[in-house]
RNA sequence: GCCCAGUUAGCUCAGUUGGUAGAGCAGUGGACUGAAAAUCCACGUGUCUCUGGUUCGAUUCCGGAACUGGGCA
């Protein structure tokens, strides 16, 4: 079957948050045969369920589901080691015939892997980063942003002053590869997907995609979010850690130090998930690979999406009936 | 009923010693290659409540009306 088209079959779901991603997804991987590989920086952490809008056990419905809690809250993950496991994951699924199904909303996440970006030469020197922080705290973003200029003038022209998490990235690259992050982020920005992809975005009109949002904030509300980050918070977890600058995490964190109100808390975070939101596409929009599908297409059932992605997908890909996993 | 204050961008408000106006928030667009649910950048015309008057010219001054809030009866 493959002795012609050598490329593994790769499916992307991708969307804002609150778009239906994950059930789309659940009844895609249930009609093929499929697995699904999540890219979600939050839900790689364990404890972490409400605020990340977890998937349940139930709501997987047997359909095997990978980098899902493989982290603990207090260590820091990042794309690198995302890209690493999720490329062993698509091999590995691929080898035991099934359909790799990666599903989620963290647009980085989803190219490094779509694209193959390689993260192997370059590191991550925690005690540099804050050195630099430090620097740039006494003596300015702007006389941080110089020292970048002397050694790398073309990434000081792309990053802003103001945005020290790339500055003090494209430094700590220099100083621990002796090469400019410039040069390599050219390299890599050539390079085309090793998988015979198919890239699906869920999105619908603005205003309705808002209204989901506030929905679902009540919804983790109801569920208890704010005892879930209690726990967190006396496991001993504090907002400098990744995991802790979570929508809902940060937010519920100021509401249980006093900071700010309950009510005032939910208003936030609604809001910034709303910006978030917003992001995400800005994101996959300039994903030049990825097919859009309005929820309001499909009356926003799911299923019905889930059908057409199938359909779209059988078009180039012919695809087994599933044996085992059959009807239930 | 009387007195006082207010009425300016979707919201909260600033302002123009008379030459048609600006902040924050919201909203929109964008960037992103080992923190990415993070981080950063850019974008502000609206009957200045209505209506008379004064004036070359009023959102700004004067009169009246409406509405909102507070006070007194």
């Amino acid at each position: 079957m493959d002795t012609e088209n050598t490329k593994i079959p790769l499916i992307v779901v991708a969307g804002p948050t609150a778009a239906g991603k994950s059930e789309c997804a659940v009844e895609l991987a249930r009609r093929i045969d499929g697995e699904i590989i999540s890219a979600d920086s939050m839900q790689v952490y364990r404890y972490m369920d409400i605020g990340s809008a977890k998937i349940t056990l139930e709501e997987m419905m047997g359909v095997p589901h990978h980098l899902i809690d493989v982290a603990e809250p207090s260590e820091s993950f990042d794309v690198a080691r995302f890209k690493e496991m999720a490329r062993a994951c698509i091999l590995d699924i691929h080898a035991r015939g099934h359909i790799p199904i990666l599903c989620g909303g963290t647009g980085f996440y989803i190219q490094a892997v779509t694209r193959d970006i390689d993260f192997t030469d370059t590191f991550a020197d925690p005690d540099y980063r804050k050195e630099l922080l430090d620097y740039a705290e006494k003596n300015g973003a702007e006389a941080l942003h110089k020292r970048l200029a002397e050694v790398d003038p073309c990434a000081a022209e792309q990053i802003h002053p103001n945005n020290l998490k790339r500055v003090i990235r494209a430094l700590e690259f220099f100083r621990e590869t002796g090469k400019k992050i410039s040069d390599h982020n050219e390299a890599e920005k050539q390079r085309e997907t090793p998988y015979d992809l198919f890239f699906f975005v869920i999105s619908e009109e603005r205003s309705r995609l808002y209204e989901r949002i506030d929905r679902r904030v009540d919804f983790m509300i109801g569920e208890g979010l704010l005892d879930e980050v209690a726990y967190l918070r006396a496991m001993g977890l504090t907002r400098d850690m990744v995991s802790m600058q979570g929508l809902g995490y940060k937010e519920m964190l100021d509401v249980l130090d006093g900071k700010i109100s309950f009510e005032e808390g939910v208003r936030i975070l609604k809001r910034d998930t709303r910006h978030f939101a917003k992001r995400q596409l800005t994101w996959f929009r300039r994903e030049s690979d990825a097919r859009w599908i309005d929820r309001a297409d499909f009356g926003g059932d799911s299923i019905r999406i889930a059908e057409y992605i199938l359909s779209e997908v059988a078009k180039q890909l012919s695809i087994k009936r599933p044996a085992k996993r059959a009807e239930l």
